[in-house]
DNA sequence: GTGGTCTAGACCACG
DNA sequence: GTGGTCTAGACCACC
């Protein structure tokens, strides 16, 4: 699986799976109506308690990257109908960090050079 | 007091204490080896076990914030010698939304857009 | 258990235990990833109030000696990825010695034969 | 005077103040039965409370370093009659230090480079 | 079970 | 009065 998990991340780990799903969502790894993988598979595969990823997933479903059809498992969402929610989203958290920036005299400028980096 | 604590935040009590002494310092709001509140007192003020408000001094003063003197008090570090390890973090943690931004597809100009509205 | 408690040692508790547990980690008695004593079970074994524990266990992965995992527990660093800081924190303070050496007079030639003494 | 404080150091105050007039002492810059500064005089010089300063006084009388005589005040002793005592003093620090860089595995020879560049 | 946070109340050294 | 350490006991989220 593309999925790994970091030990030292401070996030507990069901929102590190979680993470990681959407991102395979979002990308199109994970294809519309893919089916995901059962929770006891993925949790042998990671060597994991069945309840975290469990956990993951109810995650997972609540923020709509994927539905689960009973007695057939869990599909992805398409990319589409969760990518503008997530768009704005991360622009929000762009907006707290722009907000730190400004109060310790960070300039337009700085950041804009920072990102434009980032984007090479 | 110029702190206000927020029960609703899911951060912990001492981490919003030393988060908003950190801004008030680096602000210059309070000024370099001006004497901080006692423990005591600020835990009387916040109604706050004083036992938190230790442990708040403790990572401030572990970041370099400020320092203590044993039978005096505690006081500000000079916003200049914090300033730069700031700015730093704030630009690390640009960096992380940056990169979830880009692999949504979220366009630099899109960013520069966001930004500069901020700065108005 | 490898850790004892000296209560004339004017050091608090919790930098005893910290300090004991670096040297454990340093010299590879316990190896990298494998899982320090929770915090208690250490307090029963010396005991000592939990609390303590978890500061002594805080200060210790505040120096990058350990990592924690929620539910899991704590486990040790590599060595050699704290060694290297350990070192040069080390010869910092023989620098200090040394300075007050030189100052009452002691000679390169005294330390030398001193430090030779030492390592036979 | 001579004396600096430094707030900032986590040695009391005290204990920094009886250090400096050691090494002071040791040096020769005060000379053998030269008149040490009377406790209040130096409270004012360094703004201080007098208690501290008496205390600091105690430390070094206690260790040697001085002695006082009733209604005249307090004298340097000879540096020769306190030198051997310090000396071994610092080489027992040193002792210290070397043993914690053996368990780490810092060879003499760096020790021994780093020592001479020191002496130069 | 684990780590993490918080409260309550005590004691100490320092100034 | 100040900061620092320690104990006792509680509650939470995570696994």
């Amino acid at each position: 699986m593309l999925i790994e998990i970091d030990f030292r991340d401070k996030r507990p780990l069901y929102e590190q799976i979680s993470g990681k799903l959407e991102e395979l969502i979002l990308c199109g790894v994970i294809g519309a109506d893919e089916a995901l993988p059962s929770v006891r598979s993925l949790a042998m595969d990671l060597s994991i308690n069945p309840n975290t990823i469990q956990k993951a997933y109810d995650a997972l479903e609540q923020k709509g990257f994927c539905y689960s059809v009973a007695g057939r498992g869990r599909f992805a969402a398409a990319a589409d109908e969760v990518l503008p929610a997530r768009k704005q989203e991360i622009l929000d958290e762009l907006g707290k960090v722009v907000d730190k920036a400004i109060k310790v005299g960070i300039t337009e400028k700085d950041i804009g050079k920072y990102v434009h980096e980032k984007y090479q």
